[in-house]
DNA sequence: ATGGTCGGGAACCGA
């Protein structure tokens, strides 16, 4: 079972990159992020067409996340708890195939400091909150999206340009660092513990020609879905196509 | 050197 996880950044100028990716990769779900777009205005049909069911949490011109799968999901929910003023869609959570998947578009963050940091560390730790709560079940879940944490300098091509970004603060990576350090397992890092993995490359100043990227999508196992890993990776060509999006898909199989 | 490029949606904001 492949679980995918792939910030369009745009629904609507991405749908056929997707598309083309969807019946190359043929994953089996995957989890949407910055869709752009109202949940009412998402491409349903053309998602149908291509052989997925769609979960969608959409939000008007920003944020917008969604699960896709080829078999039917039950969605779970939509909010993180722990603001009940947080109107930015960010969150989805379903049962897909007996894997329990939270599809999450964590706030980037800057500039630092300020209120977007102060919202991305309060969002990180209603997060903890809930993947706490999950680990309790000993369930195989999958925690896949846009983490906009960057974990290591080892994730950074320029860790001197990017050492005050909200990506790379020390705030940011003590968050995602106990996270994992609770007993969850960075897929792609696991597989790939030494290699150059890059997740986005900037559409500024030449950042793909240089490969002057960053890891910054990841997937997070419960030890249950962790047993059960094949393999993951990322599916880098994704971004060298006409009109691509600044990330790429990410991947992991699951035995059964 | 404070640029450089996208998407959404119609002037800028967010990244």
């Amino acid at each position: 079972m492949r679980i995918a996880s792939f910030n369009v950044n745009g629904i609507g100028a991405r749908l056929p990159r997707l598309l083309d990716w969807l019946a190359e990769a043929k994953p089996d779900v995957v989890c949407l992020q910055e869709i752009k777009t109202e949940t009412a205005r998402f491409p349903f049909d053309a998602i149908e067409d291509a052989g997925y069911h769609a979960l969608v949490h959409g939000q008007k011109g920003f944020n917008g996340v969604a699960i896709l799968s080829r078999e039917p999901a039950e969605e779970v929910g939509r909010t993180l708890a722990g603001n009940d003023g947080d109107e930015q869609s960010r969150w989805i959570e379903a049962e897909v195939g007996g894997i329990h998947i939270c599809g999450l578009y964590l706030p980037n963050g800057n500039p630092v400091p300020g209120p977007k940091f102060d919202y991305k560390l309060d969002w990180m730790d209603r997060l903890a909150a809930r993947a706490a709560a999950l680990l309790a079940s000993e369930r195989p879940i999958v925690l896949a999206g846009d983490w906009n944490v960057c974990p290591t300098d080892h994730d950074v091509a320029r860790p001197d340009m990017m050492a005050e970004d909200a990506l790379c603060r020390p705030e940011s990576r003590a968050r995602f660092r106990a996270l994992v350090a609770s007993g969850w397992t960075d897929a792609i890092r696991a597989r790939h513990p030494h290699a150059e993995v890059y997740t986005y490359w900037d559409y500024q100043a030449g950042a793909w020609a240089k490969n002057w990227g960053l890891r910054i999508d990841h997937l997070l196992l419960s030890p249950a879905a962790a047993d059960r890993m094949l393999d993951a990776g990322i599916d880098r060509d994704v971004r060298a196509g006409e009109r691509a999006s600044d990330h790429v898909p990410v991947w992991v199989d699951l035995a059964g």
